[in-house]
RNA sequence: GCCGGGAUGGUGAAAUUGGUAGACACGCCGGACUCAAAAUCCGGUGGGGUAAAACCCGUGUCGGUUCGAGUCCGACUCCCGGCACCA
């Protein structure tokens, strides 16, 4: 019987089939054999995977199985991050419970995982969810209770007064309430911190160590925990007869000379207290409470201010200097009051220029005119220039500045240098429903309690469905009646659950010992940890990664586990990302629609005029491309794909299209031609081995023997076999592995067999570009492997070795410029020496065109690659 | 606003250490096969120029370094990601 025609559906059903049944994929610890956890950020279950999903999980699956065949012991698992936001909002939109809605989810998105014929440990999945698993985040949460890395203290949220509940980030659209519309409030609520800013330093420093991360990620953790060393100072003053300090922390000591007004955050005690007596004060810092919490809307709004009718003291001049509010002062860094100099810090400029305030030159630079009409950016550069207007500072530099003013404040007890950092403790309580309730119990008497360890897990109740206005946990008594663990009286359980985050900071340490029920971890997690390769998107470049690095320093000192970074190796995906459109009803929400469903409009140059939802054809808004969101609509199932092409050409698909590292805007343009190339391969193979069978086999090639076209083929093959082995082993750069494959394939087809020894030679090039492109395309080349009469399947193969004795070559192509200008190409023998080439160079036909009549000034050779004339 | 990244043919991209710009594909054009279509195979395909060549131009914009720049440096434009409650 012959295979003439490539059936996907059956191949890969056979192939799944064979891994199931000999459990390939099923990982157990051998302290003998080199292991490789290979981990993929673990999904959100929003109902379908999207094609973000499938290019990390192939990225993954690709290195998995190439790791394989350089005889590791490879983990690769699964799970699902199941708690968070979206499963509230079906709750609302369809009246589900989020417990169900969750799991219908995980299970349609296992099967499409499967389906994708992924190398997954099934047995050690989890999902964030289940109580086996969310009672050890209470667990641990307990354990930095009692060392003091946890704590209480008040955060301000979003607040949305129509609904009377919390709004996160995301459900802020424009300063108003995504479901009412109304203007959103910031509100102080007490919650749940963790002392992430302890282990700065350390989070700082060993980012040197992860040589094996991007170093964009590494620069975007440093400047995000943005260690600064500056001065933390007092202005002394007298308010209402009491004698106080107003602390400041600044990184511009030298600047101090031309500090000419104070201001301070709204929320700061010194504001509520000048605004006792003061309407027009109140209502300002009223309104400065307005609007929501995010750091981009605070950053970019209208900066403005008002008087205190407070005046400070200078520590050193001893002048006078106005206090104000500002809007952009933020409270919940340094001390939320900050010295301004204006001449010298560009928001500060333009906020005394608002308010016509003095401006006063304390900074000057050689050869550069300071004048107030206009911000230049020498006024902030503290590399050059030195004081002036400042006494007894004047002419020294940034740093000798900075030591004399404070050593002279150390002196007079207003002042210290301190080390300070942007980074924030991490706040982890939610006023949400759907996730790990934290194990706390508030008794009148007793304050918060802490859940005894016999206790947990605290069970979230899975029947509740959630309706927008608060957290429906608050309206339970089942759940909120509990005795106090101190005194026993009544008392109320907690209703805020865990930030999700916390839930994503440790499942990696769980799959290694996912089923122990007496430990958080054991000591499995010892063997598989660290992470060997890490891959996820680069949308968690900074939380998840700084979170998790935090969380398992955490485990470390508390002599859980025994590594200090839980990944060594990260490769950050790039996002995919499609076109994004919506409408806004009058005092409605946005309601999104996928980019399938629009018809665009475009002039004749190709430009989007307008945009209609093909089922009304009424117009919608373009909202530019973005990365694919369960909130925006605009994911791509890759079900249809998988279903048309096969599981195979999706994952060539995406492996082709571009590098892991690139942004890619979504298009399915191009699936033909992976879907065409895994054709052309099966047919190749099948042609090969009718003939091979029916001329009698001579399956070993003679080396010692070969004629040029044949060496000719396995020069290109080997070749091939380097490049794909460096480009999936090191530079992950599939796209060009995969290009080099086609090179491979295309020259085979000019190849006619004729002779034993040729079929031989073909019978090598197949058997290679089987073994290299099974970690992409696995279930086509399980089958191929077998059709070409192996016994053993292809997964248990070792990875193919270069035979360097193949790419040895007579000669090469050397390229001849003329200024630069490319002017020649010569194939010439390898062996010539420098001299030789740059004669063969100068004497070319078309060089001499350019040379002739010039004087040659420089003739430049790259041994082996090009001669630069210079005339 | 701040931090990080990106921009190369009609399209996705390649060029790994400063050394041939556009590999490999998609699309398109032409041809073969076919009653026809699909599939498949062969050829062409950055722009200008030429009978064909030669040659000229060309990697977001402007400037610089170099024998030589997509690659390095400076300034800018636009796009993407993150900004602590989307995950």
């Amino acid at each position: 019987m012959t295979k003439r025609s490539y059936k996907h559906a059956s191949v890969e059903q056979a192939a799944q089939q064979y891994w199931a049944d000999a459990e390939c994929f099923r990982a157990t610890e051998d302290p003998a054999r080199e292991k490789f956890y290979c981990l993929s950020m673990f999904p959100y279950p929003s109902g379908r995977l999207h094609m973000g999903h499938v290019r990390n999980y192939t990225i993954g699956d690709v290195i998995s199985r190439y790791q394989r065949m350089q005889g590791k012991n490879v983990l690769q698992p699964m799970g699902w991050d199941a708690f968070g936001l979206p499963a509230e909002n079906a709750a609302m939109a369809n009246a589900v419970a989020p417990a169900a809605w969750t799991q219908d989810n995980i299970a349609y998105m296992k099967k499409q995982l499967r389906s994708l014929g992924f190398a997954i440990d099934w047995s050690r999945e989890l999902a964030t969810c289940e109580p086996d698993y969310y009672r050890w985040n209470q667990w641990l949460f307990l354990r930095m209770l009692e060392k003091g890395i946890a704590y209480l203290k008040t955060g301000t949220v979003n607040w949305d007064p129509v609904d009377q509940t919390v709004l996160a980030n995301e459900q802020v659209i424009d300063g108003k309430g995504w479901r009412t519309g109304a203007e959103v409030e910031k509100r102080e609520i007490p919650m749940y911190y963790l002392r992430i800013t302890d282990y700065a330093e350390e989070l700082l420093g060993a980012l040197d160590g992860l040589d094996d991360w991007p170093e964009r990620v590494r620069t975007m953790q440093a400047n995000w925990i943005g260690k600064s060393t500056g001065l933390r100072f007092a202005f002394p003053y007298e308010y209402r007869g009491v004698s106080d300090h107003l602390w400041v922390f600044t990184t511009r000591a030298d600047t101090i000379m031309g500090v000419t007004f104070c201001a301070i955050a709204a929320e700061h005690p010194l504001a509520e207290l000048a605004a006792a007596d003061n309407p027009e004060l109140a209502a300002f810092i009223a309104e400065c409470k307005a609007g929501s919490v995010m750091e981009a809307d605070l950053a970019t709004m209208d900066k403005r201010g008002m008087p205190t009718g407070i005046d400070v003291t200078h520590p050193l001049t001893g002048e006078s200097v106005p206090l104000w509010v500002g809007n952009y002062v933020l409270m919940g860094y340094g001390e939320g009051a900050v010295m301004a100099v204006p001449a010298h810090d560009e928001r500060d400029f333009h906020f005394a220029k608002q308010y016509g305030l003095p401006i006063r030159q304390v900074i000057a630079v050689d050869g550069e005119t300071f004048s107030d009409d206009g911000w230049q950016d020498w006024y902030a550069d503290k590399s050059q220039g030195h004081c002036v207007n400042s006494g007894a500072y004047d002419g020294l530099c940034y740093s000798d500045a900075v030591d004399a003013i404070a050593g002279d404040l150390a002196a007079k007890n207003l002042g210290e240098k301190q080390t300070q950092y942007r980074l924030r403790d991490w706040g982890i309580s939610r006023q949400r429903y759907w996730g790990c309730p934290i194990p706390i119990i508030h008794c009148d008497d007793c304050g918060p309690v802490p859940v005894p360890d016999d206790q947990l897990p605290v069970v979230l109740p899975e029947d509740c469905v959630p309706d927008g206005s608060g957290n429906p946990l608050a309206r339970l008594e089942a759940f909120l009646s509990v005795d106090c663990p101190v005194c026993g009286k009544p008392a109320r359980r907690e209703t805020d659950t865990m930030d999700t985050f916390v839930d994503s900071s440790w499942y990696f340490l769980r799959y290694a010992c996912a089923d122990t029920d007496k430990a958080m971890v054991d000591e499995r997690a010892d063997y598989w940890m660290p992470v060997d390769q890490y891959i996820g998107g680069i949308e968690h470049a900074i939380l998840h990664l700084l979170y998790s690095r935090f969380w398992h320093k955490v485990m470390r000192d508390l002599g859980l586990v025994g590594s200090d970074e839980p990944f060594t190796r990260l490769l950050t995906q790039g996002m995919v990302l499609n076109e994004i459109y919506y409408r806004h009803p009058e005092g409605g929400r946005r309601e999104y629609f996928n980019p399938v469903e629009i018809d665009k409009q475009t002039d004749e140059e190709g430009r989007l005029t307008g945009a209609t939802l093909r089922a009304d054809g009424q117009p919608v808004i373009y909202d530019g491309i973005g990365t694919m969101s369960k909130s925006k609509l605009n994911g791509v199932d890759p079900q249809s794909l998988i279903e048309q092409y096969g599981a195979d050409t999706a994952r060539l698909f995406v492996m082709f299209t571009a590098p892991p590292e690139q942004a890619l805007e979504w298009s399915d343009d191009g699936v033909q031609g992976a879907y065409r190339f895994l054709r052309r391969l099966w047919r190749a193979a099948q042609d090969h081995i009718e003939e091979h069978a029916v001329a009698s086999p001579e399956s070993e090639v003679d080396t010692g023997s070969l004629d040029d076209r044949q060496r000719d083929l396995r020069r290109k093959l080997h070749q091939t076999i380097g490049k794909v082995s460096d480009d999936i082993g090191r530079r992950y750069t599939f796209n060009t592995a995969i290009a080099a494959v086609m090179e491979l394939l295309n020259e085979l087809g000019r190849f006619a067999a004729a002779s034993a020894q040729d079929r031989a030679v073909v019978q090598e090039v197949l058997e290679a570009i089987v073994l290299v492109l099974s970690p992409i395309v696995p279930h086509v080349c399980h089958q191929l492997w077998l059709d070409l009469g192996h016994e053993e399947p292809v997964i248990d193969q070792p990875w193919p070795a270069v035979d360097k004795h193949a790419l040895v070559a007579d000669s090469v192509q050397i390229v001849v410029q003329v200024n630069g200008k490319l002017r020649a190409r010569l194939d010439l023998p390898v062996e010539l020496d420098e001299e030789a080439v740059r004669q063969a160079a100068l004497s070319d036909d078309n060089v001499q065109r350019f040379v002739a009549g010039k004087s040659v000034r420089k003739v430049v050779v790259v041994p082996g690659k090009l001669v630069n004339v210079v005339v």
